[in-house]
DNA sequence: GAGCACTGC
């Protein structure tokens, strides 16, 4: 299995400096890799020099499909350009939406400074929980793309807006696809807004075919949407394959790294791997090589980067190597587009990702390791080019590419739709069957989306949008079982508790995790805040001793293995959803000691995901009974239920399926309050 | 008995 000889990287390289490995050098040959040049541009005219260019073509072109690399400063620019062309005047509102929330805020920050603005003044942005505009000065405005979709509930025509911005429109984030598909609607009836949608290269045209098709059939004179192309700051990038496939991933990456480490000039390297196991399992193996390495050579420090770290952690990796060392970042797909590391010279790419898709006929997620699509292995070479002129090694033959999906399936086609057909409701759009998506979602989605939405009684037998019930629930901004238990809560007495149970839910990785003997110290933390109950009430008591007096600390939650910046964030949802339920005059009370209440409302929301346990520990689900076990980060990984039976937030599809946030209810509950879902089925069963 | 790609309203 000799995949990767020492001795045979790419050619091409200079002698490394700081090593002076010049035998290694003049061993290495051009036989294992194929190569091909990915980015060269660096000649092109950068973006200022395409600004007359690119308003004129705004001015003719409704739509614009600007194409350009990260870095290009179309996100930045093209928002000023149009400013300063008077697109703003008259108190309109060039708005740019972003898939995440960093970069909403971050650009925002940034513009507002290269215009002297304050931030929150003439530019602006809108996240969730977090508005830094002015409705009224405010003429630059980013938000992240869920934001924007929100908007149109209040003001359908995004009427303030002369021009909308949907910026990394090739990631297709959910909230993104609906935003297209509404704007081509809302063009109909206001023909003077200006869309610039920008997306990577190998999307461009798919979104140009898609603006300028109409589902009306309606006759037209000249296309709506023109491609512009952009240059970016980037460097090329030289990418290499293997001659032959591996079988161990996470090895060849190991030694990909030591060729690269011995052979090649200084530069930091960026591993993709597809979870945490293979990345704890690499950094390992890297720490273990080093002490193989020769005398003298400069060192190795192999970084890990994944969303599972506290921020703290996450902060190495940004940090310059010590000198006469070579730093590794070993990254899950955060690295491709969410986290960028400056300096980075040399990606090695496993040519996998984790990929999560819904399985509409049991309600659950499944989480699978699959290629990379070619959208992807381009944008992580990409990070190889940032600084300087970059390699990429990829970890398999080059004919694999032809197996690989051109991008990746959007994730409206992966994901639960319900959320978001409740809220096209919302929007006034009625036949979500026949919504003008950029990508429609498999039928079986929509119907079983429907199916649910209808069960939470959130529809009415016509599949409208009942009142107050489903129109509320459409407008809280947590997902719609939790939106449900929710708005019931005053009816078991216990808003106060549901309040921050939606929050807490609402947070990722409230409880930190380590290895070895800290992981044993995290785990005697957290018993400190078990709930017999389960889960969600374990959230409570979190929740609770962290807004007790003199808690509310960094140095606190550090001392319990709580993570602090979760924590907080907890705390500003559970003020942004209070603000809901006051404005529907739901009353705000505590159950106090009836904890029984808070189970049983929960119950009320999550009734379809109930299952009972078997005699071997594991669990059956009521609905399909299907087998299910709890997943060890839950309370109840170490208990059985008493009463045999529990709900869950969600399953979760890996090696196992394992449920996730549970809680021990009891039988005669969820035939009480399940709105009769388990005695009709039972009925239905019977005849 | 033992594990969780990444966002977002």
């Amino acid at each position: 299995m000799a995949f990767w000889k020492p001795g045979t990287v790419a050619p091409g390289s200079t002698i490394d400096r700081e090593t002076g490995n010049e035998d290694a050098l003049a061993a290495s040959s051009a036989n294992q890799y194929a190569h091909l040049s990915l980015t060269s541009q660096r000649q092109r005219l950068p973006v200022y020099k395409q600004r007359t260019k690119l308003l004129h073509l705004v001015e003719r072109y409704p739509v614009l499909i600007v194409v350009g690399q990260t870095g290009c400063g179309k996100t930045t620019q093209i928002p000023q350009y149009l400013f300063e062309a008077g697109w703003a005047a008259q108190g309109r509102v060039i708005g740019c939406t972003q898939p995440r929330r960093v970069a909403a805020t971050s650009v925002a920050a940034r513009v507002a400074q290269e215009v002297g603005s304050l931030l929150g003044d003439e530019v602006g942005y809108t996240i969730r929980f977090e508005d830094l505009s002015s409705p009224t000065r405010t003429r630059i405005k980013y938000m992240t793309d869920g934001m924007l979709f929100r908007e149109a509930m209040l003001d359908p025509l995004l009427s303030k807006y002369s021009v909308i911005m949907i910026d990394e429109a090739h990631e297709r984030s959910s909230y993104t696809d609906l935003l297209l598909g509404l704007l081509k609607k809302v063009r109909k009836k206001r023909p003077e807004l200006r869309l610039i949608v920008s997306s990577a290269t190998i999307d461009a045209q798919a979104f140009l075919n898609y603006f300028n098709s109409n589902i009306d059939g309606a006759d037209r004179t000249q296309d709506d949407a023109a491609i512009i192309s952009l240059e970016g700051r980037m460097y090329p990038v030289e990418v290499a394959y293997l001659d032959e496939p591996v079988t161990d991933y996470v090895r060849a990456a190991v030694k990909a790294v030591l060729d690269i480490h011995l052979k090649m000039p200084a530069g930091d390297i960026l591993i993709f791997l597809t979870g945490r196991e293979e990345i704890d399992r690499c950094a390992e193996d890297i720490t273990e090589q080093m002490y193989d390495l020769p005398a003298g050579a400069s060192k190795l420090l192999p970084l890990p980067l994944h969303a599972g770290l506290t921020s703290e952690q996450q902060l190495f990796v940004f940090e310059p190597a010590p000198a006469k060392t070579r730093k590794v970042v070993i990254s899950t797909n955060i690295a491709e587009a969410s986290i960028t590391i400056d300096n980075i010279r040399y990606v090695i790419d496993s040519g996998f990702v984790k990929l999560r898709t819904f399985n509409p006929s049991t309600g659950m997620d499944r989480l699978t390791v699959t290629g990379a699509s070619l959208a992807s292995l381009n944008q992580r070479a990409g990070r190889a080019g940032r600084t300087s002129a970059g390699k990429c090694f990829r970890l398999f033959p080059e004919p694999a590419l032809a197996k690989l999906p051109k991008s990746t399936p959007p994730e409206i086609c992966r994901s639960d739709i319900s959320l978001f057909l409740l809220q096209l409701k919302a929007l006034g759009i009625d036949n979500v069957l026949r919504f003008d998506y950029l990508t429609p979602p498999p039928s079986v989605m929509l119907a079983r989306a429907l199916e649910f939405l209808y069960s939470l009684k959130a529809l009415d037998d016509y599949g409208r949008l009942t009142r107050p019930l489903g129109m509320r629930m459409a407008e809280v901004p947590v997902d719609p079982m939790m939106a449900k238990i929710l708005l019931d809560s005053d009816e078991f007495s216990c808003s106060q508790e549901i309040l921050t149970i939606a929050a807490m839910t609402s947070v990722q990785n409230v409880f930190v995790t380590g290895e070895g003997g800290e992981g044993a110290i995290c785990e005697i933390e957290k018993r400190k805040f078990t709930a017999e109950e389960g889960d969600h009430l374990t959230l409570l008591n979190v929740y609770n001793a962290f807004t007790g007096p003199g808690k509310q600390s960094a140095k606190w939650c550090h001392s319990h293995r709580l993570n602090f910046r979760a924590l907080s964030r907890a705390i500003s949802i559970r003020g942004q959803l209070r603000k809901y339920l006051q404005r529907f005059d739901i009353p705000i009370i505590s159950c106090g000691e009836e904890e029984s209440q808070i189970r049983k409302c929960l119950v009320s929301g999550y009734f379809k995901n109930a299952a009972k346990m078997q005699p071997d520990g594991t669990y059956q689900s009521l609905r399909d009974r299907a087998s299910l076990s709890v997943h060890p980060s839950s309370v109840m990984f170490t208990r059985v239920a008493p009463t045999g039976y529990v709900i869950f937030h969600e399953v979760i599809e890996t090696t196992k399926s394992f449920m996730r946030d549970i809680t021990v209810v009891d039988q005669d509950w969820l035939k009480e309050y399940s709105g009769g879902y388990y005695t009709s089925r039972a009925s239905q069963r019977a005849k």
